[in-house]
DNA sequence: ATGCCGTGGAAACCACGA
């Protein structure tokens, strides 16, 4: 089964190369990123002409998020992230699909830093982490997916010493991404691809992709049960050259049936 | 060092992104 996450910037404005890709790489399951549509404007007609099903929580303008799945039933477990009744992003959306818990989520960038911003990103970081400890003591497969805003090491940056201050970047993020991921998640590129430069997101100027000055901000979280089945993962980085193309490239693993 | 590009929404510019 293959899984995929991918930050659109804007799903309508996007659509070709969603549909493109979806057709070229075939994933199972797909989180999406950045919608940047209400919910009445999320393109449903297309995606399912293209054999996905969809759950997604829109807003305008801003964030939004959507689970994809081709053929599975998809069953929403949560449209929100727990523990603020206040926030009104949408930036997270939960559901199981084929016997796997999946969170779809899209953690806020914090710039500037500091700053309510910032405050903001660390405050949903936390509420992040408290929700990703009941899944792991659910026991059962999870995942936790999709656009994190952390750089979690140096290799994950093109030039660290630049990067330092970003609210990408800074320590607290950094022992933020650290804290949780060492509940006893597995950072499924990184255990397959221990020391190589791998990057998920290239800025659109000064020919950042041309120049390969990316970051590693995209990641698949697996819980215990799934690292035993993950078999491959990767990053198509090719989609980030195409024509009027997201800043992200969708980024893939496979599990074992 | 920098939003230099790109998107969406509203208003012929602004907010926001990483």
């Amino acid at each position: 089964m293959k899984i995929a996450t991918y930050n659109v910037n804007g799903v309508n404005g996007r659509l070709p190369v969603l549909l493109r890709w979806l057709e070229e790489s075939a994933p199972d399951i797909v989180c999406l990123q950045e919608l940047k549509a209400p919910q009445e404007k999320f393109p449903e007609k297309a995606i399912e002409d293209a054999g996905y099903h969809a759950i997604w929580h829109g807003q305008k303008s801003w964030n939004g998020v959507a689970i994809l799945s081709k053929g599975l039933d998809i069953t929403e477990k949560s449209r929100v992230l727990p523990g603020d009744p206040e926030d009104s992003h949408s930036r997270y959306i939960e559901a199981a699909v084929n016997g796997i818990h999946i969170g779809c989520l899209y953690l806020p960038n914090g710039n500037p830093a500091p700053g309510p911003k910032f405050d903001y990103k660390l405050r949903w970081f936390e509420r992040l982490t408290r929700h990703a400890a009941g899944l792991l003591a659910s026991d059962s497969p999870v995942i936790l997916t999709g656009d994190f805003n952390v750089m979690p090491t140096e290799l994950d940056v093109y030039k660290p010493e630049r990067w330092v201050d970003d609210a990408l970047f800074r320590p607290e993020t950094r022992a933020a991404f650290k804290e949780l991921v060492e509940q006893g998640w597995t950072d499924a590129i990184r255990k397959l691809y221990p020391d190589e430069k791998i990057y998920t997101f290239w800025d659109y100027f000064r020919n950042a992709y041309g120049r390969d000055a990316g970051l590693r901000i995209d990641h698949f979280l697996l819980s215990p049960h799934l690292d035993k089945r993950l078999i491959a993962a990767g990053v198509d980085r090719h989609v980030r050259g195409w024509e009027k193309t997201s800043d992200h490239a969708p980024v893939w693993i496979e599990l074992a049936d």
